[in-house]
RNA sequence: GGGGUGGUAGUUCAGUUGGUUAGAACGCCGGCCUGUCACGCCGGAGGCCGCGGGUUCGAGUCCCGUCCACCCCGCCA
């Protein structure tokens, strides 16, 4: 039934087509988009990537009686002649709606079937079935135009860090396992029985090592695999923009990533404002409870310790008693709130992880809180520092200042998204600097890597390193967009020394240490330049540039949250003899 | 592992306090139509109400379990 393509080559895209054409004879290849059949005149729309061209089929019934098999997304050749629209039927809607192709010859290439979702029309699809059929999705003009735009982005880097002197290198996908950090895949080595590689969560120590080889400059467009829960920011496999420089300061990573994404916007058309604000660490976690704030709206929490020393009410007074303090946030026109809605806010509280949640209004008659203990003076005058019109709501939460400002900062993105106070297409940059370089891990009794172990502390905070490891700042930085980590990096150390210091206080055993990154460590005393460096996401900031909430929009072949691909449906069991030879058994 | 939202025709959805034969739109199939472009008009087919139990005279609707998709927490150096 198909019909060959032959020699037959295309003229014209189905968008090339313009007046200046016409008369010409043109050969288009492409999908059916839409057939109107008018009984002895019937037009398609013949659609490719590049667009929609009108091919009109009138007064020749046997070519009329050949098309009338034609159904959407059937893939055709057309034949025949480029004509001016009269003026009466054009379509201003199209670039080529000033002409269309009178068919001479049309070839059937491949009939399909009837889709089960329409790619001409508009509509919502389940997600569930647009990544089953997500060869038909792809062709729906949103995952084409995001697919574009990650193209224009990804050269525009490329285009980017060549012309800043960096060196695009591939470093393994098969490498060694590294337990910290995010649970590892595993390949299984056929030739050395029960040894495995694992695959990169990112190229971190080879980048690293480049610099040591001299190399400068690197960047990578790199795959990374984590084998954790995916979220809509979060696919187990994701791309990098990985680059690290020698003789690097903060600085300059800071130019030369700004110079990066300024590069990407563009790609949208939008000039950002450099250099971007920055923000230690502590301050985003006190005023927005979080390392990735979301500086597009206010809302920022504030701290009212000082005004609850004396409180007549006991849980204020006691938590500040105990190291804690008293933190809130004023949420503008919420004063109007109705029982059940603040009864909400407090229920939110609660599932945050708070002991609860106090909120204070001005009333027609004077104020409003509702812990009555806290008395109308002290409400009067916690309202006041707040600087809360009559109009709004006031929100207090007690406990130790970390865990006051992160139930608070949860709480307040909850409230943007559903009060409407995320305005649109705003793009708030900022750099979180200033990390700790170590969090205590209560349930292991130990120091961890906030960042990770080859993270230089700030050369004030040396000192501190055997003395007080939790006051030691890092050289380590996120760039955040949105409130989207958009990617993080670090100054790294590069004497073998330090590095063996904060193995040390990681409670890694110099042999630990040499067993795992053994080899990594005597690349250190080779003569290591310093250097630093970062890793941006590049699936994070595609789906963003493209107004889009989940990186699945912008990568092909995504996977569903229970790390299913519904397309090929994988993962899949394998025949046992692929096991036998891999030297492995499943235990379940 | 925990919390939440959803699952009814190919698709997107509606379906009342549990009560006749489960509806709509688009799509699909057939017919008519010479200027359509979301063509129009006429006719038609299409349902394991996610799956399994239970309550009931009777379940799409109520209860329990389970599966799938999505959002969030934990997790993600």
């Amino acid at each position: 039934m198909a019909e060959q393509l032959g020699s037959l080559a295309r003229t014209h895209t189905c968008g090339a087509l313009r007046p200046t054409d016409v008369g010409k004879n043109v050969v288009l290849l492409g999908w059916v988009h839409r057939v109107r059949d008018l009984g002895s005149l019937l037009f398609l729309d013949v659609r490719d990537r590049h667009g929609l061209t009108q091919v009109i089929i009138e007064g020749d019934a046997a070519l009329l009686e050949k098309v009338k098999p034609i159904r959407s997304e059937f893939v055709v050749a057309i034949l025949g002649e480029a004509e001016r629209r009269s003026a009466d039927t054009v379509n201003l809607a199209l670039p080529t709606g000033e002409v269309e192709v009178r068919a001479r010859e049309v070839r059937i290439l491949n009939e399909a079937k009837t889709p089960p979702f329409s790619i001409a029309e508009d509509q919502n699809v389940s997600e569930e079935t647009r990544l089953r059929y997500r060869y038909l999705d792809l062709r729906r003009p949103q995952l084409q135009h995001n697919l574009a735009l990650r193209h224009r982005i990804t050269i525009a880097l490329r285009k980017y860090f060549d012309e800043q002197g960096f060196y695009e290198i591939e470093t393994p996908i098969l490498t060694k396992s590294t337990p910290e950090g995010a649970r590892d895949f595993l390949v299984p080595s056929r030739v050395h029985p029960g040894e495995f590689y694992a695959l990169p969560q990112s190229p971190q120590i080879f980048k690293q090592i480049l610099m040591i080889a001299g190399f400068d400059r690197y960047v990578q467009i790199a795959r990374c695999f984590r084998d954790e829960a995916l979220r809509a920011d979060r696919q187990l496999e994701f791309t990098q923009v990985d680059l690290e420089m020698s003789f690097a300061t903060e600085a300059m990573v800071f130019e030369v990533v700004e110079g990066a994404l300024a590069a990407c916007f563009q790609a949208i058309g939008v000039e950002i404002p450099r250099p971007f604000r920055r923000m230690p660490y502590a301050e985003a976690m006190a005023k927005y409870g979080n390392d990735k704030p979301d500086l597009r709206f206010g809302l920022e929490i504030q701290d009212f310790g000082s005004l609850f020393a004396d409180s007549p009410f006991g849980i204020f007074r006691e938590a500040i008693a105990h190291d804690g303090t008293v933190r809130g946030f004023v949420i503008p026109g919420a004063a109007k709130f109705s029982r059940r809605e603040v009864d909400d806010l407090v229920d939110q509280a609660k599932q945050l992880g708070a002991a609860g949640l106090i909120y204070a209004r001005y009333t027609a008659d004077g104020v409003q809180v509702s812990a009555k203990a806290i008395g109308d003076e002290g409400t009067r005058r916690v309202l006041e520092a707040s600087g809360a019109s009559k109009d709004d709501l006031l929100v207090l939460a007690s406990g130790a200042p970390d865990a006051a400002s992160k139930v608070l900062g949860q709480l307040r993105l909850n409230v943007a998204k559903k009060q409407n106070l995320i305005p649109e297409g705003r793009w708030e940059l900022t750099w979180v600097t200033d990390f700790p370089l170590f969090g205590w891990n209560a349930d292991e009794k130990r120091w961890d890597s906030v960042n990770h172990p080859f993270t230089a502390p700030r050369e004030e905070d040396r000192h501190l390193l055997k003395s007080d490891p939790g006051k030691v700042l890092a050289k380590a930085y996120d760039v955040i967009l949105n409130g989207w980590e958009l990617g993080g990096g670090s100054i790294r150390i590069h004497d073998r020394e330090t590095q063996a210091d904060v193995f040390r206080l990681l409670g890694l055993s110099d042999e630990d240490a040499r067993n795992r990154f053994g080899f990594f460590l005597e690349s250190l005393e080779y003569g290591t330049p310093p250097h630093g460096g970062l890793a941006l996401g590049l699936d994070r900031i595609c789906a963003l540039l493209a107004g889009e909430t989940s990186i699945r929009e912008v990568i092909p072949f995504p996977k569903t949250t229970q790390a299913v691909d519904l397309m090929c449906n994988a993962p899949s069991t394998v025949d046992p003899r692929q096991m036998r030879e891999l030297h492995i058994k499943p235990i379940a």
